[in-house]
DNA sequence: CTTGACTCCGTACCATGGTACGGGAGCTAT
DNA sequence: ATAGCTCCCGTACCATGGTACGGAGTCAAG
């Protein structure tokens, strides 16, 4: 196939500079072979990189930090189960928290604007609530 | 009352450096008389600053950035409910969307993990899988 | 009167995830 | 061969939300 770099961009919805950003931190690899010889030194890519980069974006989707999305990839290569279990429980844990923790934000506010737009009179309750909830 | 400012941070549950930089932001008032004449020049808090780090607190609970925050603080000022009506809806939307977000992100790990648990042979499907989702 | 705790101040630094800039080089067409 | 497109590179910059640092002043107790 032999992409370029901004074919390889746009196949995955991101800018070039991105991609060069996630070579830099090691989340996709860097096809320079030196430049000395071949003198044109420009980066190619194929269906494989394509992948890699689709993995990166369903990744960052499920909400693991760039870090351990690099730890992941590092798993296909070990082909570690058990660490990739680990690692998927362990967020699966986070995503709970961090869903109750919207939900809570949700219903308090969801109440207040209800408030805040039934009664006419008086100041809107929504500052004055979340200070009451401090109590 | 007259609060220190370590005082007022304990009070919020964050670190002095943190109310500082809340007052270099707006969010915090920054008591300080000018310091020529009295030469102290030392902050000292009421109950009020309390009530208004703890609103901090609560706005943020609820994904509101700082500078959201800051506006919310103006209206409290300006009395304009109507604003704030309107900051807590959009709020209110975009925690619905995180919220639609992480939980499909949490159904797809969920089942990979539970794959990945399940079959001995092979890779563990983690990685596979978010790559299949791509196609 | 020195020590320790606390305050003040500005400025610098951190992680995270990019985004932009400026300069140099090769490919293709006119 | 000159223009225009894309590529290359390193480095600097951005927002967000803090956190840390160094130096100086003030205050009360020992």
């Amino acid at each position: 196939m032999a992409l370029t770099i901004s074919e390889l961009a746009r196949s995955g919805g991101v800018g070039v500079e991105t991609v060069r950003f996630y070579q830099r931190k090691g989340l996709l690899r860097d096809p320079r072979p030196g430049g000395i010889g071949a003198a044109k030194g420009q980066r190619h890519y194929a269906d494989d990189d394509v992948r890699r980069l689709g993995f990166i974006r369903a990744a960052k989707a499920a909400g693991f930090i760039l870090d351990e999305i690099a730890e992941l990839l590092g798993l296909d290569a070990s082909d570690d189960r058990v660490r990739a279990r680990e690692m998927a429980q362990a967020r699966l844990a986070h995503l709970d928290s961090e869903i109750a923790a919207l939900e809570r934000a949700r219903q308090s506010l969801r109440r207040l604007a209800r408030e805040c737009a039934g009664g006419k009179a008086g100041p809107c309750p929504i500052i004055e609530a979340f200070e009451e909830k401090q109590a």
